[in-house]
DNA sequence: AAAATA
DNA sequence: ATTTTGA
DNA sequence: GAAAAC
């Protein structure tokens, strides 16, 4: 993913053909975002007792930020006996101080109560959320499986996955200074201040229109008393002057001297190399040499490297993906009756042109162990035909199944793509990077859902349902404290597994936060 | 570097 | 003021 | 166990 340049000025519109095969139809009742509280919503937290404290005992005071738009949900705070304060820093939120329980951790209660975190929740999702997901007891996936209604995204929240980030935004340049930062954070090997960076421009990134001035921002954001514009992942100080420099000068000076340094130049390169990370390219490209040549000939760096690389760093058109997934396939099918497959990764978001290709691959009724044999098996097969010409993750394929099934269900690969009128022979031919990963039909659509991205959509993701104590990651989600498993065999899709999660439905094309 | 928590 | 930041 | 991979 990070394998591209600063340069990352994704060429226009090309209509992002709809051939996934990943069925995504499901009837929504779009009726209520105004969503009204019932009565078994309500009802388990209603402890008892008095009325300031009603239910939610009178252990730690809370905080929750909660949108005024959303009257239900004040009304509903007030009918807690929560307590509603204006902020001062913005005008639209209200700071809702809550006597909560402590949130996560053993609890040995009589009746059923909700984490705090429901409000906050709630109010990143602009609506009122079933309490089911929250409940501090015994938490049951199975009844709370109620929504087949998408949530509408929220373009305020601080999270990326309720927000619409399309692939052009109309406020690139804003946006491409700020990577420039963040590279730069990432390259120095400050890895905060880089996620900070990346953050601010997944924010801008997000914004519908053109940035002017400060007072574009504050049509889609809030301000606060001092009449200060404030934006959730900018902060007062260091990136906000960053942004008012761009806003008053058309530019970001630092950003300016990073990109024309040759270290950041050098930086860029080096990562670009296969099995070269954040860590070596700082330690190489701080030893004093200005070019990867330089490395190649002190024997740090392989011209082989080199020269995969430069093929590596060529964006692949929408038309060649998806004729290297229909080789993979048409192969697939030699060893698999009829198999499920998404093309995911930049390809399903839209983007014009792709970094790698990725390939997940599913069948009904087939385990993960016979998927992964599987995959073994498909591996050698491309392998032979000569078209997987390199493995980076090496799949252990010891025919005689000695027990050890350690056959692996990610297949990071090279295969030599012949760019079709390649009138010339050999020489027409360009290495590209393909995953190919199988899994358990049961985790198909949270699979795509995990490889379709972009980073921080993902990061995001995880980051929200972890604070119902969900864990996710690309096979499974499970109950971090009890450590089950969630049931995710009804999920009949990846917009019915959003649902599921209480996830507003963001089409791929508008995950582009990176 | 920013936001959440204590 | 300290902790968290995706898995 | 660190770095790199996604």
């Amino acid at each position: 993913m990070k394998r591209r340049a600063p340069s990352d000025k994704s060429t226009t519109d090309e209509e992002c053909d709809d051939s996934d095969e990943i069925a995504q139809n499901q009837d929504q009742d779009d009726n209520s975002s105004q969503a009204t509280l019932s009565e078994s919503d309500l009802a388990p937290a209603e402890g008892g007792g008095d009325h300031s404290g009603s239910g939610i005992n009178n252990s730690t005071i809370k905080t929750a930020l909660i949108p005024l738009n959303s009257p239900s949900l004040n009304q509903l705070a007030t009918s807690l006996g929560l307590l509603i304060t204006h902020s001062d820093i913005d005008v639209n939120d209200v700071i809702v101080k809550s006597e909560c329980l402590p949130n996560k951790h053993k609890q040995q209660h009589a009746h059923p109560s909700v984490c705090h975190h429901w409000l906050r929740d709630s109010a990143a999702a602009g609506r009122i959320l079933p309490i089911a997901l929250y409940v501090l007891d015994d938490y049951n996936p199975n009844n709370s499986e109620d929504g087949s209604d998408d949530l509408p995204p929220n373009p305020q929240s601080k999270n990326a996955c309720f927000r619409i980030h399309p692939l052009n935004s109309p406020n690139e340049h804003l946006v491409h200074a700020l990577r420039i930062l963040k590279q730069d954070r990432v390259a120095r090997d400050e890895r905060w201040n880089a996620l900070a960076y990346s953050r601010a421009a997944a924010m801008v990134k997000s914004f519908p229109h053109r940035i002017r001035s400060k007072d574009d921002i504050r049509l889609q954001l809030s301000y606060d008393s001092n009449d200060t514009v404030h934006t959730k992942n900018i902060g007062e100080k260091k990136i906000r002057a960053k942004i008012e420099e761009y806003l008053n000068y058309g530019r970001i000076s630092e950003a300016e001297t990073i990109q024309n340094s040759a270290s950041h130049k050098l930086y860029n390169a080096l990562c670009s190399i296969q099995g070269i990370g954040p860590r070596r390219a700082y330690e190489l490209s701080r030893t004093g040499a200005s070019s990867l040549g330089e490395l190649v000939e002190r024997g740090s760096i392989t011209q082989e490297d080199v020269t995969l690389a430069q093929h590596l760093e060529l964006g692949i058109p929408r038309t060649e993906v998806s004729s290297i997934a229909g080789v993979v396939m048409e192969n697939a099918r030699t060893l698999l009756p009829h198999p499920t497959h998404a093309i995911c990764g930049g390809y399903r978001r839209g983007k014009s042109e792709s970094n790698d290709i990725d390939i997940l691959i599913t069948h009904h009724g087939y385990t993960l162990q016979q998927m992964n044999e599987f995959l073994a098996n498909l591996a050698r097969r491309l392998q032979d035909m000569g078209f997987l010409t390199k493995l980076m993750r090496q799949l252990s394929l010891s025919d005689g199944h000695s027990d050890k099934h350690d056959y692996q269900s990610t297949l990071l690969g090279v295969v030599a793509s012949s760019s079709k009128y390649g009138t010339t022979d050999s020489a027409q031919v360009t290495f590209r990077r393909v995953d190919i990963i199988v899994c358990h039909p049961h985790s198909f659509h949270l699979e795509v859902l995990a490889w379709t991205g972009s980073v921080m959509y993902e990061r995001d993701l995880r980051a929200f349902v972890k604070r119902r104590n969900l864990k996710l990651n690309a096979s499974c989600v499970y109950d971090e404290h009890t450590n089950n498993e969630v049931d995710l065999s009804g999920i009949r899709s990846e917009r019915h597994l959003l649902a599921f999660l209480h996830l507003p439905w963001i089409a791929p094309e508008n995950r582009n936060c990176d």
